[in-house]
DNA sequence: CGAATATGTGAGTAGTTCTTCAGATGTTTC
DNA sequence: GAAACATCTGAAGAACTACTCACATATTCG
């Protein structure tokens, strides 16, 4: 057990007022470290303006990195930075061809997790993410 | 047209090859800055590991302040901290009984938005996760 | 091969974020 | 009202992030 162990006796509230079934049961809920690592990783890829904006304009369909730092308004090379990341977290896939590298959402998760980000903060997403163009 | 007036002529890649259909098309699903900074916002908030376990804890039903500490084995006022983080982004809600506050996840997209975060990262997610106790 | 084009990358820096610490606030009980 | 308890909050420091700049790499074309 080692998420037990990890209870110390520290400052987390002594042994106060806990109420042991619930914790129990969150427990069984809670990723293991690497998991909530893996996981928050994912979404902190989420969690900035210039990220978010690169998927959104991958959901039309592919775009290379020319086209995606005019498409933005921002500098190939801050583009470039950005799409090494979300590439090591499998986001978006790369595909050279020839001097052009043609950048594409990796999978169906990326549209998904825009859309239910979109429903959240409720405003409409724009049109074109939530339907799959098959472009 | 505020969007194209961002296309300044600095260093994105001058008027080179610029695809002007696919950067088009691109601008239409491109959420405004505002939109753009609400949902990093947003996925932001689960881009921390302390942040993700947390809610994942809540997804078994609401606990309390201190309970939450011991569950993550983490210091309540660092709880507290994240708290206020989440609340203020609607992801948890907060409900105060005599001395204790209870939190509970705010809506469904919590649970939906770590259901695909896990798939994506190819682990299962606790199981816990994905049904609703209506605990 | 050498020039031109498209993209990738390391270092540096300004800005942001997460935790801790100390103390404030709100609630109950006596 | 004072003591005890649960939670909240501001300040501060360590760690992380995103951009820019300069240059490296890769591909095509002559």
């Amino acid at each position: 057990m080692p998420l037990s162990s990890r209870l110390s006796p520290a400052d987390s509230c002594e042994i106060n007022h806990i109420h042991a079934e619930g914790v129990r049961r969150a427990r069984t809920a809670l990723p293991d470290p690497e998991m909530a690592d893996d996981l928050s990783a994912l979404f902190g890829a989420l969690g900035d303006p210039t990220r978010v904006r690169l998927l959104a304009a991958l959901t039309t369909g592919p775009l290379c990195v020319c086209d995606l730092a005019a498409t933005l308004g921002v500098s190939q090379s801050a583009v470039s930075h950005q799409l090494r990341l979300l590439r090591s977290l499998h986001l978006v896939r790369a595909r050279r061809e020839g001097k052009m590298v043609w950048y594409a959402l990796d999978d169906d998760h990326v549209r998904d997790l825009l859309v239910i980000g979109f429903a959240h903060i409720g405003h409409q997403p724009p049109a074109e993410i939530a339907v799959e163009e098959t472009a």
